[in-house]
DNA sequence: GTCAAGAAGATTGTCGACATCCGACAAAAC
DNA sequence: GTTTTGTCGGATGTCGACAATCTTCTTGAC
């Protein structure tokens, strides 16, 4: 029995998970900018629930890169430099150009997907959604990517940044002031992997996350500069 | 002034990382096992503690891959397969290398603390030192490739899975019958760095890494028929 | 004997309270 | 005037208690 009905899974999740999301949202929002502070109490007292929920969603963010502990202190906004990003765009480069290789060379499977997921670029594009939705497409393309790989591992480290990543693209909106053009830079990549060529996708990949992160550590030093 | 006093910065580590660092010691020992439950109050009760800090400790050490948390059912020594060591070395290979290759060709300062290192495993080696001293000795070479890099997300993803390695070399105490044959297996690698080959060293630590990688697979996959 | 339903026990989830610690300002000493 | 010491508000660190949930065991029907 209790097949077929209309019930989808209840949403399961735990208290401290909604509370974690909901940080996320401030913080990539810019709601709450880096250096500060995430006094416990406050959080605990604006959501109206304890401190200890709350706190475990701060140690959750910690792990995720977005946000800092220190001992007796507290939680505070990480604050990201531009060598910071570079770094982290790097690895991605470094994760992704091998994942891609290992899905051109063995998971054709995979390939659909990521077609779809251009698609779903395009279509965002037509539309005037925010800039959230932007980004959490394009990261979804790239975790496709990841997922292809096979290697379970590649994922885990793309997870685990991959908060920070969205936070880099959120500082700088005109990454998608033409979204269109946005979403055409990545069919060369579908493109290699369709056509079964590991060395010109990993390329394509590795050409695609390079320009970002020129981008994004661009906008950054500029961004120190106006401060002074 | 105020300076000069003979007073040593005292361990301020909160009780958290204590927990943690014990719960580590326990399962990197074998005696907690893949599967077992880690019950908050059980822990709690036999540190003399309550169960706030333990809690928190036991997803500290979620994020590091040790123990596995089940909403509403609490914490669990991580099971490990074949594959996911495999994946996991796979995902070694991918940063050391490439941490290798940066330090070879960027930073020739990191070449004495690595030359240093296999010293102290030669050394280790004459002494009868347990098995957990060699491993530590071990991963710290391979941590210190890494922290030359330069690039700092090398090591965090270094650093995020440094317990989960640590628990296969672990399992596998036959790497160390030998010790001072698993110290000269580290030579080849400083041997190309000096020579500022960045091939040679690349090769040479993907070779490293693959034959441990292998040696642990095989392990595992033996110890499961084993148990059939 | 098998299976389902229910009760009992144990464990996690959340809470509010209190102790401890930090940072900043005020007061005092030199 | 400068440096040290005292004080205070507010935040974190830890705790014990209770509610919600899961697991296991028992019971009973078929």
């Amino acid at each position: 029995m209790s097949e077929g009905y209309p019930f989808l899974p209840l949403n399961r999740d735990g208290l401290v998970d909604r509370v974690a999301n909901s940080l996320v949202g401030a913080i990539l929002s810019g709601a709450m900018r880096p250096g500060d502070r995430l006094a416990e109490s406050h959080i605990a007292r604006q959501m109206d629930l304890s401190r200890a929920p709350v706190r475990e969603a701060l140690r959750l963010l910690e792990s995720s890169g977005l946000v800092e502990y220190r001992t007796n202190r507290g939680f505070f906004v990480r604050a990201i430099s531009a060598t910071s990003v570079s770094d982290l765009y790097d690895l991605r480069i470094l994760i992704e150009t091998a994942a891609i290789r290992r899905l051109t060379d063995t998971n054709p499977a995979a390939l659909p997907p990521l077609r779809a997921q251009v698609a779903e670029l395009h279509r965002l594009a037509g539309t005037g959604a925010d800039m959230m939705a932007h980004v959490d497409a394009d990261m979804a393309f790239h975790r496709l990517i990841c997922e292809g790989s096979g290697n379970r591992r590649f994922l885990q480290v793309f997870d685990q940044i991959a908060n920070e990543t969205k936070l880099g693209l959120v500082l700088i909106g005109r990454l998608y002031d033409d979204p269109h053009r946005m979403a055409e830079t990545h069919e060369p990549i579908v493109e290699a992997i369709a056509a079964g060529d590991a060395d010109a996708a990993a390329a394509a990949i590795d050409y695609h996350i390079r320009v970002a992160r020129d981008m994004v550590t661009e906008h950054i030093l500029n961004q120190q500069e106006a401060a002074e």
